[in-house]
Parts: structure tokens; C-alpha cells; sequence
DNA sequence: CTGAAAGCGCTAACAC
DNA sequence: GTGTTAGCGCTTTCAG
């Protein structure tokens, strides 16, 4: 093994071709002003010493580093991970690395050692990808965090001077809802994510204001909270099983917790869909195999994180050229039903419709 | 909006505090030769300006960046993104920032633009997390990748010169048939992951070898490959159920595919264990909710990212102290089989065991 | 205890 | 076309 621990460097590589530093940068620049026999020399040697710039060198006088920071928490679940997935793609395509950290808790209120580590590597910007937790967004309200690098959020309340990527919870909620309102349920329970996510309580005020503005009930002991886990989900469902046993349909706020409430219909509990109406959230790998299929919300993670690495590197770009007016958008995208067999209601056998399918 | 573009320089703590840039320098690293006034003044500086040190500026001179480049491919599935995120919080707590990169595909050879990315960008080390598909470990033979960054591959065959961390497939394959025979199944299937995979080879040879070793067949028309998607999965076992009508078992190469075959029990199709034993591989959060709840073949990802970021700084720390005579170890971990319903066989039943929870 | 000088690897701005 | 000078933000070495 040869340690050569040293990497080559320009200056190697100017005395091997016997010309300055200077028109060993042109040549990797590829500018035009170098004469051509003086170009393939340089390249002849570059290719033999395996020369290799350094990012590092040119960041520093550049003052741009063409890296991207990203902030995740719970890699280990769906929705961070896919949108991370989309954030590695997007970024790759318009030319950036990317540093990324992971919080150690969703909520985590203490970002500071964070942000300065991504700003001390010289980031261009800055992309949060942790959902809205308990009061994880404080720490950008006004204090802290005050640097001048680009960021865009994903996953939250639309705040005026932050700019914003998400999904419209919301709107996912009242289509579930409304869903299953129009296959002709009538009892229907919801079971929620853990209530200090914003995106659980979206989902939940959706469901309680469709249920409403339909004229049907949306009580208190209609709904129970989960974690996300599957195995809050069968406890939830347990739960609204005892205290509302006229429930003949759950909207419920992930496919995960979805899945526990079929499973109890397969082998006990009521029979999905034709007892009880299903809906999910997310649309999973495995939604579409369970038993019965699940309907469920889809969130288009990847669309979302492409729009994300767009507006960081719109912000970028304004930053560079002294735009001083640009807006801070908060854009909103819309999720959409992926229909299947858990939903397929009283409604919906009338008509004799067949389901579509995701 | 203050668009402060330039960052605070050394320079400029320096100068208000009248100090040398050499005294804040020292009193940034905590070094003990400062007066504590002086040390006191230099902090009140910093804090007042915000000052930042430049962790670019450091890693050029001292030849050294904490930051570890990581290469991953198909993030969005289960098993990439769990290594991922145990690379990440191991990382963290040992000091050192992620730079990543994804492969567009699992299969890509060209594999030196994305090599030398992180190398331009002076990492220490690089941990290759790309699971061993097609050829895509050839360039790492002798050729093009030759330079001296430490370097630690996730997944993948041990081989002579290459430092690796994996999960013994074999045995996770071993244990999955073994515990099918041992509940008294004598016909099981094998619905493999895609065969261009280390690990689907390495899952379906323990299968053959350990049907064999029992006496028991393990014919061509026994197995069926899937891609390790859910819907693979069901195509596989319609084909097995159609030309393997004996069929009382069946070893899935993971938990996606192995749900499908549950599915097909729950509606139609032989009932789960009673007339089918089924174990897949992984153990993804999901299994223990499927009906029923799946056996499965654990791999502990976490701990083989702790693992591998450990052997990592033992390989960076071994080069900067100049050690020659290191060894490149293979190091490889053993899966464990978790016990759920889905393969609670005969045997079980005639000894009235009850199975055991993961 | 503190400062001055040199330089990490590179490029911008100017000479020639 | 090409080389020289300066400097990005920091630390190392060596004086004092």
C-alpha cells in the first residue's frame, strides 16, 4: 500500500508540465485562452499523476462550495427517508453534494451546534427536512438562527419569512374523509398521528370539519391518538372499537397504523370493507398488498423534494446576484386518493362500481 | 433582510478584540497559553460578531476535515435507508459530518466521478453502503480507484484487500430453512430476491444447502425469483403454488414479498401456517403486524453501521499515525431468526408450543 | 504569554 | 497565451 497521504496538487503538476499554476487552472477550468499543444501537455500530465482539484480549495476562494447542508431527524421512517431519497437525486442533477445531519429527536429545540456545523463547511444552503414537531420551528422565529444562508423547510405551516415546501395535509384529510362519506359510511372514527405533529393535526381538523360540514358526527370519543407505529394502531383501534361500536368506517393517519386494523379484520374483528371502511395515509410500498388493499392519501415525496432543491438554489442564485426583493415563498402541494379495496363501501356496491386501483 | 454575504473573518475578531489573529486562533482551540483577560475580551468579541470559524479554511490546512463520504443507492428501500440512518447517529457522536452521494442505480460501475467528488472535497474516509450487485464491485479490483482514502464497504463478499462489514446472508438463510424443517415442513419453496444480488445468492444457496443436508429436495421448480418488491412476491408464489403443488412451506427472501403470500392466504389460497409455512428476511417494523404476524430473519443494520464507522476511524487513524501493517479485515455479523405465527408448523402444534414474540 | 511570517491549494486580477 | 502577485480563512513555526 502506497501511503502517499499527500495529494497532488497544482503545483506538482504546473513544474512536471513546466508551466505556471496559473495555466494548469485554465486547463481544468477549461478556459479557452491556452494554446493547444500547451493544453494536451498539461492534460498529459494531469492524467498521469491523477491529479484531482480540491472542492475544498476553490470553495474557500470562490466563497461557494456548491454543497447543499440537510437536516433530517428519524431516518429510519417513510416519509423523511423518501424525501431524502428525492433530495439526493434533485441535488445531484443540479451539480451539489450534499452534508447532511440527522437530529437526534424530531423535536429537538437545540439547533444551533447544527446549523453552525453545516455553515462552517460553507454551505450554499441549507434544506430543514424535519417535520413540524412540538415547537421545533422556534428556533427560526427570531433569535438564533440569524446567518444569511438560503433555507427552505420542508413539512410546515406556511410562515411568513421562511420559505416552505409541503404538502397539504389538510386538503389529504378532507379527501379521505370526504371518500369515504361518498362510498356511504356514516360512523366513521379517525385515528390520529401523535398530536404535537402539525401534520397529525391537520389531518385530524380535516376529518372533524368534513364530518361536519356534512352534517355528520365528529365527537370526542370518536377518535384516538397513535404514534405512527403499527402497534399504536392496533391499540387506538381497540379503543374506538369499545367506545364507539356504531364505527363503520376509520380514517386513519398512516398506512403503517392502517395496517393493524386490517390485520384485526382478517382474522377477527370486523370484516374490511364491507363492516368497516378503511383509509390510510402516505400510499406505502405495501399499502397495495394488504388485505384487503388499502386506500389511502398519497404524498408525492418525490415531486416535493424536487421543488425544494429548486427553490434553494432559486434562493441561492438571488442571494449571488444581490436580489434584495425576492419573496420567501411557502408553497403548498396537493396529495391525491389512491383508491382500493378497503374503502369500497355500501355506497359503492349499490352502483355496482369496481374499484380502482393504485 | 441584512445581506451580510461575507462571513466573519479571524481577521476581524482579531482586530477588535487588539489581538493578533494567532491569540483568537488559540482561544478558539482552546489551547492553555492565553491570558485569562485576554482569553475573556477574545470570547466577548466572538459572541457579539458570531463569529464562526471556518471549518473549510481548517480542513485545508490541517489536512484533515471530519467529514466522512458515505455512497448509497436505492434509498427509498428499507435497507438502505436503515444502514443510512445508523451511519448517521454513529457518525455524529463520533465527531465527524456526512457528505452523500447515491448512485442512480444499485448496478453502476462508473464510479469514479463520484469517487473523486468526495475526494476533491478532502474526506477522511469513505464508507461504500451500496449493496454488491452485478459487477459493481470490479472497479474497486485493482484499476481505476486506487486512491489512499480509507475505505469501508458495507454488504458485500469478503475479499482479500478490501475492508468490508456485513451480514452473514448465508446463515440468515440457514437459520430461516433450518427453523422450517425443525416446525416439521417438508416441502418448502424459496422465492429468491433479484439473483444479480450477493445476497439473494447467498440467501437461496442456504436454502439448497440446507434442504439437502436433510435429506429433503430442493428442485429447479422449488424456488421462483422475485425483485424484492411486493408485487414480485405474489407473481412468484402463483407460479410455485401452480408447479409445486406439494408446497407446505415457503423461505422469502423478505419481508415485501413475504406479505404478498400472506395476503393470498387471508382471502384465498392456503391458510397461514396451518397449510403454508412462511418466514421472510429483514424484520421491517411492519412484520409483526401482518396476519399473521411474520417470522422473519433479523439483521441488525444499526449495529452494522456502528460497526463500520468504527472500523472507519480505526482505518483513518491507523494512516495518519503511519501504520503500515494493518490488516483489512472482512468482518462479518450473524442475523438471528425472530419467531412469529406465520410458521408455527405441525411439529409446534404436536408439542402444543406456544411461539415466541419479537 | 503574544505576534510575525509562511503557507494549505487554488483562482482573480493584472501584467507582459 | 502565459506568468506574477495577492489572498480566500485559518494554523503552524518560530521569535520575542
Amino acid at each position: 500500500m502506497s501511503s502517499s497521504l499527500s495529494r497532488v496538487t497544482i503545483k506538482q503538476v504546473a513544474s512536471e508540465a513546466g508551466v505556471s499554476t496559473q495555466t494548469v487552472s485554465r486547463v481544468i477550468n477549461g478556459r479557452p485562452d491556452v494554446a493547444p499543444e500547451t493544453r494536451e501537455r498539461v492534460q498529459d500530465v494531469i492524467q498521469r499523476m491523477r491529479y484531482q482539484p480540491s472542492a475544498l480549495a476553490r470553495s474557500l476562494i470562490q466563497q461557494r462550495s456548491y454543497t447543499l447542508g440537510v437536516v433530517t431527524a428519524g431516518l429510519k421512517h417513510t416519509g423523511p427517508s423518501r424525501a431524502l431519497n428525492g433530495i439526493a437525486e434533485t441535488a445531484e442533477q443540479a451539480g451539489y453534494a450534499l452534508l447532511l445531519k440527522e437530529l437526534p429527536r424530531f423535536d429537538t429545540e437545540d439547533v444551533l451546534p447544527i446549523f453552525n456545523a453545516l455553515v462552517s463547511r460553507h454551505v450554499d444552503g441549507v434544506i430543514w427536512a424535519v417535520p413540524e414537531v412540538g415547537e421545533n420551528r422556534r428556533p427560526f422565529g427570531s433569535l438564533p438562527v440569524q446567518l444569511d444562508v438560503p433555507m427552505v423547510f420542508i413539512t410546515m405551516e406556511a410562515r411568513e419569512g421562511l420559505a416552505s415546501v409541503s404538502i397539504d395535509n389538510y386538503e389529504g384529510g378532507q379527501l379521505a374523509t370526504r371518500h369515504l362519506i361518498e362510498q356511504g359510511y356514516r360512523h366513521i372514527g379517525h385515528i390520529t398521528g401523535p398530536l404535537d405533529w402539525w401534520e397529525a393535526r391537520q389531518r385530524m381538523a380535516a376529518w372533524r370539519d368534513t364530518l361536519k360540514a356534512h352534517g355528520l358526527v365528529a365527537a370526542d370519543h370518536h377518535w384516538a391518538e397513535g404514534d405512527w407505529s403499527s402497534a399504536s394502531g392496533a391499540r387506538a383501534a381497540e379503543q374506538l372499537f369499545a367506545r364507539y361500536p356504531e364505527m363503520d368506517a376509520v380514517f386513519v393517519a398512516n398506512d403503517q397504523m392502517a395496517l393493524s386494523v386490517l390485520g384485526a379484520s382478517c382474522q377477527r374483528g370486523p370484516r374490511v370493507p364491507e363492516e368497516l371502511g378503511v383509509v390510510g395515509f402516505d400510499d406505502i410500498a405495501e399499502s397495495a398488498f394488504f388485505s384487503p388493499p388499502l386506500t389511502t392519501i398519497q404524498q408525492d415525496q418525490y415531486n416535493l423534494a424536487r421543488i425544494t432543491v429548486q427553490e434553494i438554489t432559486r434562493l441561492i442564485e438571488s442571494q449571488r446576484h444581490g436580489v434584495e426583493g425576492f419573496r420567501l415563498k411557502s408553497i403548498v402541494l396537493s396529495p391525491r386518493l389512491v383508491m382500493r379495496e378497503s374503502s369500497r363501501g355500501p355506497e359503492d356496491h349499490k352502483k355496482g362500481g369496481a374499484p380502482a386501483s393504485g
